[in-house]
RNA sequence: GGAGGGGUUCCCGAGUGGCCAAAGGGGGCAGACUGUAAAUCUGUUGGCACCGCCUUCGAAGGUUCGAAUCCUUCUCCCUCCA
């Protein structure tokens, strides 16, 4: 039978171990308490929180018992990896609300009934701690020529690093040695970007506790080109609908380019690995198949399958012509507005189409907006009652995939 | 604390009195090609009432017919020394 570990690792998800012949002997023989971190930086998880709680998931499905630690102490801190500038300092109250918003999201993909998993914050013990007794107990255990080698520190070298932020992985570390005292847990996972501070308590437990501690890394999505998936150039693709539809979100998986639609497949659906193997066999413009089914099963698990069928008609109807759909972005105006006429631009701009005038001339200079599926050549075009369907609706297309509606009433 | 260097449009980075809304690159957007992919090529990339006007070059003042460029004060950052 497959083991937790062998079932990570046929998907795609592991980077690095800290102790592979043990930690793959270690998941054959028990259940296993791991720990995840989130630090609550925002109000919402985004796709690259959502590549481990999969992998949180999984695990728990194979009978171990997750820890999801929410970061609301560590976040006080911020965390130095991967950001080249000092990130700006979170009141405590945005970073309490940020770790409810949190809590809820996560509670849809785990099951914490019984027991089965864990969820604890770690202000509940980094908050109190005294400075002195703290760099005593641990600070001792922490070579500051070691930590300069990692990876993360040297990035920092050039634009420069605060103590503040150099204490993350004492924090850190701390995290997994208290949790290993509190409920046994012997591992840590994370992205791979997490190594250098997993690795911090791995040796920490080690040293400190002389017991056993193990840690392991996913891999990190990133596009072709090596840059981090999940951000668009309006952001981060969020796993709240209010911050990403779930038209949107549908569409961001529908473009993922051809060299990473497998390995998406087997990291972020359920879909079995016979299937995955199938689908990303598929070469040519039959890969486009595998991404519609990407596209959905993905949506499927964060928003649920009826916003995801709702999505994937959306599209589907809108990128073969028809005018049809439900979850398509829409901005709902009064019909009086259109009395006399509305100017083109005037209405991209209400649509939230374009974000200023100069860019909708632009655009239309460029021939890059339809109107029901009509090139708009004049930037003094009039849009009247007339332009509007028997629904009272109107499509507008801004380049390839920008689809809107507009309705009057 | 001392000495020096620097803050330019989304980012990097030229520009040292008018030819500067500011080179070049990156990124973005649009067009062509295509498969709602990648790569490539072309255009575009401060705002607006767009052949013109208005607001930008860390901040505030000043010199000048004219300043991103010169002067003064302030502010933030970096490097070396202590």
């Amino acid at each position: 039978m497959k083991s937790a570990y062998d079932i990570l690792l046929e998907r795609g998800f592991i980077e690095q171990t800290t102790h592979e012949e043990e930690i793959i002997d270690l998941f054959k023989k028990e259940k296993i308490t791991f720990y995840i971190g989130f630090d609550p930086t925002a109000d919402s998880l985004t796709v690259g929180h959502f590549l481990t709680v999969m992998a949180m998931a999984h695990l728990q499905q194979a009978g171990h018992r997750p820890i999801v630690l929410i970061g609301g102490g560590t976040t006080m801190v911020g965390d130095p990896t991967g950001k080249s500038d000092m990130r700006k300092m979170m009141t405590k109250e945005i970073i309490g609300n940020n770790a409810e918003s949190f809590k809820k999201q996560l509670s849809k993909f785990i099951d914490f009934t019984d027991d089965r998993a864990i969820m604890v914050n770690n202000a509940d013990w980094l908050l109190n701690l005294n400075y002195v007794e703290f760099i005593r107990e641990i600070g001792v255990h922490f070579s500051v020529n070691r930590m300069l080698t990692a990876d993360c520190y040297k990035t920092r070298y050039e634009k420069g690093l605060t103590f503040l932020e150099f204490n993350y992985m004492l924090m850190q570390s701390y995290d997994f040695l208290e949790l290993n005292k509190r409920y046994a847990c012997t591992m840590q996972l994370g992205g791979n970007d997490q190594w250098s501070n997993i690795l911090g308590g791995v040796e920490l437990i080690r040293r400190k506790e002389g017991k056993p501690a193990y840690g392991m890394t996913f891999k990190l999505l990133t596009t072709g080109d090596g840059k981090k998936m999940g951000k668009t150039e309006k952001g981060a693709v969020w796993l709240d609908p209010e911050k990403t539809s779930p038209y949107e979100f549908y569409q961001y998986w529908r473009n993922t380019e051809d060299v990473k639609v497998a390995e998406c497949l087997g990291l972020l659906t359920f879909l079995p690995m016979d299937e995955v193997l199938k689908l990303s066999a598929l070469e040519g413009a039959e890969i486009n198949t595998a991404k519609e089914v990407l596209a959905f099963e993905i949506t499927k698990n964060i928003h649920g399958e009826e916003e995801a069928l709702k999505a994937m008609n959306a599209a589907k109807a809108l990128f073969s012509g028809a005018a049809l759909g439900g979850s398509i972005p829409t901005t709902e105006l009064k019909k009086d507005e259109f009395k006399d006429g509305l100017d083109i631009l005037t209405l991209l701009q209400q649509t939230g189409l374009i974000p200023t005038r100069s860019e909708g001339r632009r655009l239309v200079e460029q021939g890059g907006i339809r109107m029901n599926d009509v090139q708009v050549q004049n930037i003094n075009m009039m849009v009247t009652q007339k332009d509007f369907d028997e629904k009272d609706e109107l499509m507008i297309k801004k380049g390839k995939k920008g689809f809107h509606r507009v309705h009057i009433s």
